[in-house]
DNA sequence: GGCATGTGCTAACTTTTTTTGGCATGTGCA
DNA sequence: TGCACATGCCAAAAAAAGTTAGCACATGCC
């Protein structure tokens, strides 16, 4: 209803996600890379060419933003016998309004916890 | 069309200030100001008890909130003489997908251009 | 006055994130 | 073999963000 998903089908993110999700997002080199994957996928080196930026540099920020479930690798030999490793922008759509900021909240993990924490809430 | 503003009219927010409130909103502490606020407008004494955390951490949150225009303060004197600040979250939509990040990444500041940089475009 | 409430500030410290540079691997081809 | 191009990783420096602690001010009230 708020906000949509990255990976699988569309469901709702909790709000440790959302969290991540803007976090990668809130970064000017990252939102060329999923601006210029969104137009269309490119391998590495001819991404970093692109977008003037080294490669170790851009290794990460395509860390982050896979992690984030925003874009995926897919690795191709090309004809010459060269792995090159291609990227591509996931499907999302998320909806930021004081209302589902408001529902995200609610899934937060809560404060205090460290890190390795998960929600003791539910059956398991 | 895709992303909607905090302050006056609604319009689209350009890349930097995209990247701004992404930023401001990715934050655990920042997230639970606007879903409180969202409910109901408090004063800092009083929201710093609701979060549990310490007046001096949440007023650069919240200034932070501000400054993005995710909240707004008013300053109001109590019935007992005593100046509170209140703050209440702004009307805001943002609409996040690949497309929506696309048209904002066509209004980010050009890399390497350091601070105190501005928009030579439009009139003023 | 002394205590409780509200506000503000800043300096210093800790933690996280961003960026750089170097080095290693592999391929095909002249 | 040596060059061009692809991949990967890691350590260290630099920059930015988050947090704490302490002090300042004002008010009302016992």
């Amino acid at each position: 209803m708020t906000t949509s998903v990255p990976g699988g089908e569309p469901r709702d993110l909790g709000g440790d996600e959302l969290v991540r999700v803007l976090a990668t997002l809130a970064n000017p080199h990252r939102l060329r890379v999923v601006a210029a994957l969104s137009r269309e996928r490119m391998y590495v080196s001819e991404l970093a060419r692109a977008l003037g930026i080294s490669r170790a540099l851009l290794q990460v920020h395509l860390r982050k933003l896979e992690a984030a479930g925003l874009v995926t690798a897919r690795v191709e030999v090309s004809e010459d016998g060269k792995a090159m490793k291609f990227y591509e922008v996931n499907r999302f759509a998320i909806q930021l309004t004081p209302e589902t900021v408001e529902a995200a909240e609610r899934t937060l993990t809560p404060p205090g916890d460290g890190p390795g924490e998960q929600k003791t809430k539910g059956s398991m």
